[in-house]
Formats: C-alpha cells, sequence, structure tokens
DNA sequence: TAGGCCATCTGGTCCT
DNA sequence: AGGACCAGATGGCCTA
C-alpha cells in the first residue's frame, strides 16, 4: 500500500542514497579507538603476512558493504520519519521537529485523536444524538493531569490511558495548562499545535 | 563554548 | 555466509 509501510523493503529503491550524498560523512576519519586499534594492528603483524592482507582486504570489503546496507537502512528510518512528520500537524515557524519529538508528538498525537473518539462515543451513547465529532468542547474533557502533570498515564489498559512516558518527554504536557492544545485541535485541519505540547 | 542533534562508522548479535 | 538490526563511539554543525 503505503510506500512508508514497506518496512522490509531492504532493495532501497525508493532511497537510492549514495556514497557521494554522504561525502560530509566519508570525509571523516573513522578511528573510534585508536588504542584497541594499534592493539589489533600489533596482533595482525604476528600473523602470516600475505594471507592476511588479502583477508583483511575481503574484511574491509565486507565492513564497507556494511556501512552502505547501514547508511541506507538509515535514511530508510529517516525517511520513514520525514513522512511522520509530514502528517502530524505542522507548527506555525515551520520548525522541523527532532527525531525524539517527532515519535513523542506522535505518540501523544495518537492519543488524542483516540480520546476525541472515545469521548465522542460516549457523548452519543448518553443522549442518543450524533457524535459531536467536531465539538471542541469535547476536547475540552482532556484527561486531567497529576500535579507532576503524569498521572493520568498508565491509569490501565483501557483507551483512555494516555502517553505512558509523558514524564520523559521533554514535549510531553507537563502543566493543566499544556492541555490547552486540545482545545485548538479542530478535528479537520490540525494547524493551531502550541509549541512545546508534544 | 557547552550542549543538543545528527550522520556515519563499527563490531556484536540474531535471523534466514 | 550474508544481511538486518542494534548500540556505542565519534566528530561536525548549530544555537543559546
Amino acid at each position: 500500500m503505503d510506500s512508508v509501510f514497506s518496512d522490509t523493503d531492504t532493495s532501497c529503491d525508493l532511497f537510492p542514497h549514495t556514497d557521494d550524498e554522504d561525502s560530509r560523512g566519508s570525509v571523516r576519519d573513522a578511528s573510534p579507538q585508536p588504542e584497541q586499534q594499534q592493539l589489533q594492528q600489533k596482533k595482525r603483524r604476528r600473523g602470516r603476512g600475505r594471507s592476511d592482507s588479502t583477508a583483511q582486504v575481503v574484511k574491509k570489503n565486507r565492513r564497507l558493504k556494511a556501512n552502505d546496507r547501514e547508511r541506507n537502512r538509515m535514511h530508510n528510518l529517516n525517511d520513514a520519519l520525514d513522512a511522520l512528520r509530514g502528517v502530524l500537524p505542522a507548527f506555525p515557524d515551520e520548525t522541523k521537529l527532532t527525531k525524539i519529538e517527532t515519535l513523542r508528538f506522535a505518540h501523544n498525537y495518537i492519543w488524542a485523536l483516540s480520546e476525541t473518539i472515545r469521548i465522542a462515543d460516549l457523548q452519543a451513547g448518553k443522549t442518543g444524538d450524533p457524535p459531536l465529532l467536531l465539538s471542541p468542547s469535547l476536547l475540552v474533557e482532556a484527561p486531567s493531569p497529576g500535579s507532576d502533570g503524569c498521572s493520568w498515564s498508565s491509569s490501565g489498559s483501557s483507551s483512555s490511558s494516555s502517553p505512558a512516558y509523558c514524564a520523559s518527554s521533554p514535549g510531553s504536557p507537563s502543566a493543566p495548562e499544556d492541555y490547552s492544545f486540545l482545545q485548538q485541535v479542530p478535528v479537520f485541519g490540525f494547524r493551531s499545535f502550541a509549541p512545546g505540547i508534544y
């Protein structure tokens, strides 16, 4: 269906990144632990010279290929992250969400949408009226945060459970006023999220 | 200049 | 055996 969800795609047709694109990274010398490398080189010198050098060439080629795959894999991951950013509400200043912010924002966003549906269903069941899906007043019924702003988390496995790791989310609601974003959520067109609420 | 974020490299582990 | 996945290390860039 959607290319975004082709998680097992390893052919990377969608993301034909090459080493040329990564010239910035490849310029860097790849010597994480010079001392360890020197040790390893000493060990290698003791071994048989010629066959080792060819083995090292093979090993190096394998490493280069693995590096390339890893690079592509991370590019795939980043592209998926970009796709996720694309379906999340945009901030007014168009600042790009960081990776962790994107994930946490998406988590909270999904939760908010779920709550919207749940509350709408509840109201529809009470009154028999058709659900007021678009009424902002429904969104005001956000979970009331505790003193730490996170007591509403993990209240069970019900659909009303909220983002579980809000305490560790820099952008997650930490104070009651942070929930004002729920009042700003027009069910169509989530464009008015305030910064810092994800 | 310190700290955050990021891309890349690398070696280890697991899976096919 | 080779590829995917993962986590740690490293260095560059940017911003407060």
